[in-house]
DNA sequence: ATGGTCGTTGCACGA
């Protein structure tokens, strides 16, 4: 038996938050970590800066918007950056996958619906539902699977700071709480919940009047694993420290999720 | 109280 350590990290640009990337990474020492808004191309992503900290790495970006990345020291193969034929236009820089020693790893970053009468709205519930059938196929095929992510959906009422204040709102709409639970339905479970069923527990702040401070965030960031797993999760924590920071060390608007895996 | 802040690109826009 072995400790997996997995993370994922919404990081708001990987080329300004670097430096706090890998003092993070020397404290933490994931084993696999998830980065979205890398808003980097393939081509820019710093491949050799993760290999010389032991990592290798997968990208999918495009450059200026979304972008993610699988980074493992426990091996990373079989990349996949769409969530099945067909879907290379709705993927968008948005999805990659990888085999990362016993797991499939994949990174997403669901798009922001923007509001409840947007395009993106229906062009979110859509990329939702093509996560499903992912999950199905990874579940068909007997892999054990963690989808790692900013989800952009606060699974439910404990996952926002008020829900009166998002009434109308996307993030918290049942449409977007139905394709959470959908997930679930595939054999996946919120591996942060599997340990902690307390309200305020956020992973996301906006920048904007203070919102940190005031323990006004919601949790949207999500480490979904096979149920398979679900007793195998030891530990979790949303490092709420790396959200902290001013003019000289400005920080993401999200936090990291950090979760152990016993495997 | 319809504001506020950040990162990107280029002299707004997305989140």
């Amino acid at each position: 038996m072995t400790r997996l350590r997995l993370a994922t990290w919404n990081v708001n640009s990987l080329r300004a938050r670097l430096e706090r990337v890998g003092e993070w990474m020397r404290q933490v020492e994931p084993d696999i970590l998830c980065l979205q808004e890398t808003k980097l191309a393939d081509a820019a992503f710093p491949v050799e800066w993760f290999s010389a900290r032991g990592y290798e790495s997968a990208h999918h970006g495009a450059g200026q918007w979304n972008g993610v990345a699988v980074v493992s020291r426990v091996g990373l193969g079989d990349v996949e950056r769409t969530m099945g034929p067909g879907t290379e236009t709705l993927s968008e820089s948005r999805f990659v996958a990888a085999t990362c020693g016993p797991l499939r790893v994949a990174s997403v970053y669901v798009p922001n619906g923007r509001s409840l009468d947007s395009e993106h709205y229906l062009t979110k519930l859509a990329w939702l539902r093509q996560l499903a059938g992912l999950a199905a196929f990874e579940r068909e095929r007997g892999m054990s699977l963690a989808l790692c992510g900013d989800f952009n959906v606060a699974p439910d009422d404990r996952d926002v700071w008020d829900p009166r204040a998002f009434e109308g709102a996307t993030h918290v709409s049942e449409p977007e709480r139905e394709a959470i639970r959908a997930l679930e339905a595939e054999g996946l479970v919120d591996a942060f919940r599997v340990l902690y069923d307390q309200s305020g527990l956020f992973s996301w702040w906006d920048y904007r009047g203070g919102a940190f401070h005031q323990h006004r965030g919601m949790r949207i960031d999500l480490v979904l694993v096979s149920a398979s797993l679900r007793d195998r999760v030891r530990w979790a924590v949303v490092d709420r420290n790396a959200r902290k920071g001013g003019k000289e060390n400005q920080p993401s608007d999200h936090a990291p999720v950090v979760v152990d895996l016993e495997v």
